[in-house]
DNA sequence: TGGGGTCAG
DNA sequence: ACTTCTGACCCCA
């Protein structure tokens, strides 16, 4: 069978961005790290931080109750994603250039997962057998960077944990799947490191052979650690999947990624008996879970029962086969590869109710700006100067004499050119009571055979895109103004013909169906890298010293569950990494001064928010 | 290609 | 009171 090595890494604490955002908010503001905080959008607590859920607030509270719940709660609005996406981006351009290749594949902004197969692959040759002391090569091309590390033990918690499990005394080299395993828990301790040190956020990561199995390995040890989800390797042959089995069997039939509300829904409802006439059914420990298990034993169950179950539905063809897949642990599906662009971009916001023209063309008009504005950041990049361009001479010649010292040309006049161009604009609303529905209590609404599909309420109009929309002379105001009174307004109206009373309670705005522009490169994320970086190698070399010293020790310091998350390693941190990260139009006018400052001991470049953390760092071994 | 659905965080 | 602000992929016509 063939190794398929997924590393899951959740940027933050908790594998849900909830506490993502609040750990951005934090990184601005560390002195929000000893208060409970919670991030506001609307009327609703999306995140908070672990302060305040020890204080009894949880994400998606209303905010009414959260501050009965806790009175001394900080509330910081969370309404402009700008700032989550653009750390995002950062911590992922930073993993993408650790891995190797470029399957490294973003799960919402606080999710990737990483293909870390080949580097497991080319670190197991220099294995021995019995020789505790090794390094990790991160480079190909140069054998000085790497990390140090014990070959013959896992690094950080497992499941089964090690207590339960009898921990081979010999590993059999270089095939054995153990010991890739081995490996990659040594790469996600390290990658979770650098993800703290260089920028200041905690992790979660979760380590296995497949996408389905490493994510849910980052669920077992929550906050700032990682889970090694390891396959028996003592067991005899036919069991030999057993701990994945248990595992699997052990969660909620909701819990299982890919399985989501409405198919959870079916399937708990078919294996509760509810409308099928086959009596069998067996005792279910709790009255409302179902879980995995239950739905794997139950009597007749596999691919073909659940396409039964789930048929009539507009599901995917094979959907019998991979829901019966997921329950049993299996997971085909390949870490994708990096994109260059995103297939759309989209900009909504949500009100009470909207019922005249003039207030949702006042609402749109913000949205098409941003939107505009996105589309710049997303989908151009800075035009190569071309030594033929004619008409730049004069300005080409003064900003790039060589030997230019630290203050580059202003990013605004720099010439910019699309990546992708989008070919359809699209106008999605949503209403408080859907258009045309007879459905007058949804709770009484016995459910037969099919759940009636009741309120799904986005409808949407999309038109082709206005050429305008791609100007770069044209300020954004001015193409938002026309774009709202040509094409968004229009379809509002198709979408509303009624005169009034549409109770408007959301609009988004979205470009979709890109078109890449020819020329652009394949990979613009790993352009994009190498231009936050000199080169990777430069960029790890810097880091040597700090990962050899850190290697095994750090191992162990993180093995401990007792770590005080909250106190052992808190971090400094100043405002400005985003701009580390901004992306194609600002990089080339950093000054990095602004920014962060060398470190005393090893003269590394750090961001200035990561600056304590790094000393503290260098004070902790020898 | 347009409109809608489900999944994910 | 399944809420917020997205983005990816799938199906049907």
């Amino acid at each position: 069978m063939r190794f398929h090595a997924a590393l899951h890494s959740n940027l933050p604490h908790l594998s849900d961005y909830d506490c993502f955002y609040a750990s951005v908010f934090e990184a601005e503001n560390p002195a929000l790290k000893a208060l409970p905080l919670a991030v506001q959008q609307k009327q609703i607590v999306v995140t908070c931080n672990y302060e305040a859920r020890r204080r009894g607030l949880r994400k998606l509270q209303l905010i009414k109750e959260a501050k009965k719940t806790c009175p001394e709660v900080v509330i910081v609005l969370g309404e402009d994603l700008t700032k989550f996406r653009d750390i995002s981006k950062g911590l992922y351009s930073f993993l993408s250039s650790l891995v190797w290749g470029d399957q490294v594949e973003k799960l919402g902004f606080d999710e990737v997962f990483l293909d870390v197969t080949s580097m497991i692959e080319y670190n197991l040759q220099w294995l021995e057998p019995d020789i505790t002391n090794s390094v990790f090569q991160l480079d190909k091309d140069d054998f000085t960077v790497g990390f140090e590390y014990d070959p013959t033990v896992y690094c950080g918690p497992t499941y089964p944990s090690r207590d339960d499990h009898l921990q081979p005394e010999h590993i059999s080299l270089p095939l054995d799947l153990g010991q890739r395993l081995i490996l990659a828990s040594h790469l996600g301790n390290y990658l979770r490191k650098q993800l703290e040190e260089r920028h200041g956020y905690t992790s979660t990561v979760g380590i296995s052979t497949s996408k389905l199995l490493a994510k849910l390995a980052g669920n077992v040890h929550k906050p700032r650690n990682q889970t090694t989800l390891i396959p028996p390797f003592l067991n005899d042959t036919d069991q030999s999947d057993s701990y994945i089995i248990q595992f699997m069997d052990s969660h909620e039939i909701g819990k299982v990624p890919g399985i989501g509300f409405k198919i959870a829904s079916l399937i708990r409802a078919a294996v509760l008996g509810r409308e099928n006439d086959l009596e069998l059914y067996r005792e279910l420990r709790t009255c409302d879970q179902v879980t995995v298990g239950d739905v794997r034993t139950f009597p007749g169950m596999g691919p073909l029962m659940l396409d039964k179950i789930l048929s009539g539905g507009g599901w995917p063809k094979d959907i019998g086969t991979r829901i019966w897949g997921l329950i049993n642990g299996v997971d085909h599906s390949e870490v994708a590869a990096a994109r260059a662009t995103p297939t759309q971009i989209s900009i909504e916001d949500s009100f009470r109710q909207l019922d005249t023209l003039d207030a949702v063309r006042k609402e749109i008009l913000p949205l098409a700006r941003n939107l505009i504005r996105r589309m710049h950041t997303d989908l151009t990049e800075e035009e190569e100067e071309m030594a033929g361009t004619d008409e730049e001479e004069a300005d080409t010649m003064r900003d790039d004499t060589q030997d230019q010292p630290a203050v580059p040309p202003q990013p605004s006049t720099r010439k910019r050119r699309w990546l992708a161009h989008p070919r359809t604009l699209r106008l999605s609303t949503r209403s408080r009571i859907p258009p045309s529905s007879t459905d007058t209590n949804p709770s009484t609404a016995q459910p037969p055979d099919r759940t009636p599909t009741l309120y799904n309420n986005r409808i949407s109009r999309s038109c082709p895109i206005p050429q305008f929309i791609f100007s770069f002379k044209d300020n954004v105001d001015a193409i938002a103004e026309r774009l709202v009174h040509e094409c968004l307004m229009p379809a509002f109206l198709k979408l509303h013909p009624e005169k009034s009373g549409w109770r408007i309670s959301l609009i988004n705005v979205a470009v979709t169906n890109m078109v890449d522009s020819a020329g652009s490169t394949k990979n613009s994320a790993g352009r994009d890298i190498g231009k936050m970086f000199r080169s990777q190698s430069r960029v790890l070399r810097e880091w040597k010293v700090a990962d050899v010293d850190n290697g095994v020790g750090d191992c162990q310091v993180d093995n401990s569950d007792a770590i005080k998350s909250d106190t052992a390693l808190e971090l400094e941190d100043d405002s400005m990494e985003n701009d580390m990260w901004e992306h194609e139009e600002v990089d080339s006018s950093m000054d990095n001064s602004t920014y962060g400052a060398e470190c005393h001991i090893c003269g590394t470049y750090i961001p200035h928010f990561a600056l304590k953390a790094h000393e503290t760092y260098h004070s902790i071994p020898d």
